[in-house]
DNA sequence: TTACAATAGTTGTTGTGACAACTATAGCAA
DNA sequence: TTGCTATAGTTGTCACAACAACTATTGTAA
């Protein structure tokens, strides 16, 4: 009977915390899509993909990459990437050596609106996110994510070490 | 110097966390849509919606506390609800003393579907989820998240308490 | 060398969500 | 009552993402 409680119990904090953690992520994800399209016209997910290449600035990424790192779909990939290059952000690129791949880097003008857009969401990160947590709530947060993300596999994707800008 | 080394590095932290907030989120979300999908034919947003209306069993929610209650927009929601009438697992019905309104309810075959699908998530949700968090993990993350959410003026949303399914 | 399999991206199609415009009802003031 | 405003939902349109099918290139084995 008691044990029936506790799991049914177990159960709602489990959910509990689990609708939250979704509710945080989509309150925050509206939050800075506002900002970024409203200041520079810029979806979270372009600023996403020319996030990524300037972090692997020194050896441009391939789509794979991309779509590997943002659990992007292929197909979707393509797809932004074609807008980011219409808009003059981004350049495909294919080496002869193997003439399969994409290679994508950014434009000098893609390198300017990442920096625009860069300001922008740390502002927005700032006092949207960061604002509202100690240091040390930071810490546990990223303890508590890696956890997960490593516990599904999905760590190696969801490395990062952004670069000094 | 120093200071805005240090101003770089608290920057770093904040956009390392939150990658991984959002790489978690769309990680298990993905999990979850996959496993409900492949075993009950119902999308996660689906399922969100019925388990809305099983949380307040008592008072049929109408649409706008629906779209609330998810963050989604109201024709999203009507969108949804139409499916999910078709499909035969919800009722609207708009009340005479206020036709402007449309209350929603689970029909017998629409609790049988939550049951389902309650049973699908939970399952997933203790492999993927639970598993890799230990009780005071959990809490800590609930604290973590409420935080975020009180500091964006969403937390009354995000309120749920999970009745004893 | 030729044939077959594997890899990398792209395109056709479809489903779903958002914003804005619209309809209908309710509240309220003159 | 009449007219104005606010509220509640729905519909038109469009943007974006996913899956599957397709093309092109590379690797490999007979």
């Amino acid at each position: 009977m008691s044990e029936l409680k506790a799991k049914i119990d177990e159960s709602r904090l489990q959910v509990g915390a689990w609708l939250n953690l979704q509710q945080a992520n989509r309150v925050l994800d509206a939050i800075f899509e506002h900002r970024l399209r409203a200041e520079t016209d810029m979806s979270m997910a372009e600023y996403e993909l020319l996030f990524r290449l300037q972090l692997a600035a020194d050896h441009p990424l391939q789509m794979s990459e991309i779509a590997a790192q943002l659990l992007n779909s292929p197909s979707g990939t393509t797809r932004m990437a074609d807008r980011l290059e219409a808009a003059g952000l981004i350049t495909r690129e294919t080496p002869r050596d193997n003439r399969r791949v994409v290679r994508v880097a950014l434009t000098e003008q893609g390198q300017q609106a990442l920096a625009r857009a860069d300001t922008v969401f740390r502002e927005a990160l700032g006092e949207a996110f960061a604002a509202h947590l100690s240091e040390s709530d930071l810490n546990d947060l990223r303890r508590l994510m890696r956890k997960l993300l490593e516990g599904n596999g999905a760590w190696s994707e969801a490395r990062c070490e952004p670069g000094a800008s």
